[in-house]
DNA sequence: CTAATATAGTACGATGTCGTACTAATCAAG
DNA sequence: CTTGATTAGTACGACATCGTACTATATTAG
């Protein structure tokens, strides 16, 4: 069952349906942790922001996230007008601007992290813990290779 | 460092994350070896045709694509313009449809599957596929977990 | 049989994301 | 210094997805 060529395709193809279904359960239960209106891409934009420090430009965090700069620009306005970020204009760089986290903004964070623990909580066993445990190695691994060569 | 409650919460943090990012460039990788308007969610439905058989309805479907049943009308009406699939009434509940797939979307998965494995075969190299085949198992067990416990 | 409930599918609006095109500012070449 | 190329960010339109509400058919309770 393991020739090479086409057979070896086909794993590859079912692995990414796996990563693919388990991303999405995965999102949707974040999704039901986090209050109206505040999309998961919106905390992790704001998670990235506190494990990493603030004052970064709108364009490094789009490549933090895996995303364009169309959407981070997007997503910004909206966590703006939620008064979690402030955005400034870069005083070394005309072009650039520097989102800053506002207190609101890490207190949200906080209390979004303790309803999604809550929720991951009730769903994932210590069995199932132990699996993600041992697989981040390989999953770090491949992540890396899929970045560097898009 | 692994001292249970809030640290272990942070792993699973930490292991989705992962997981949501390899999605995404593998998603970006298949988006870009798929022909103009054909979006990856359309090639996943049509290959779920393929592989488990076709006469479905279209909410089975979308259980199975882990999408909402709006979702699945829509792509399905997409399918069907472009001629990939027929719709047809079910004979046995006048609620229900069946999706069927014709022979020019038989015909576009082949086509497709070539060129994505195409794509796959210059980013992945062997090292990879066999970090894949060794997660499989591990990655079939969470995702099954997670599917059944939403 | 009739009424209440459940299910399949659709309609509509909202939102996140992307691609293309554009502006403004910086950098590099001459 | 000037010109061309690169970069940061925005504007606009397209599209996939979702949530809520609705219609039509099936199923179940009485």
């Amino acid at each position: 069952m393991s020739k090479p060529g086409e057979a070896d395709g086909l794993e590859v193809f079912g692995f990414f349906n796996e990563v693919g279904i388990i991303n999405q359960l995965s999102t949707a239960i974040l999704a039901k942790s986090l209050p109206d209106g505040v999309h998961p891409s919106h905390f992790s934009i704001i998670n990235h922001l506190v494990r990493m420090g603030d004052g970064k430009s709108p364009i490094r965090i789009a490549a933090a996230m895996q995303v364009t700069k169309n959407t981070m620009t997007h997503s910004l306005k909206v966590l703006e007008e939620r008064g979690f970020i402030s955005v400034e204009p870069d005083p070394d760089d005309g072009r650039g601007k520097l989102v800053r986290l506002t207190e609101a903004g890490r207190a949200f964070r906080e209390a979004a992290i303790r309803n999604v623990m809550a929720r991951f909580g009730d769903v994932i066993e210590p069995e199932h813990r132990a699996i993600m445990a041992r697989l981040m190695g390989d999953l770090v691994v491949l992540r890396k290779h899929l970045d560097e060569n898009r």
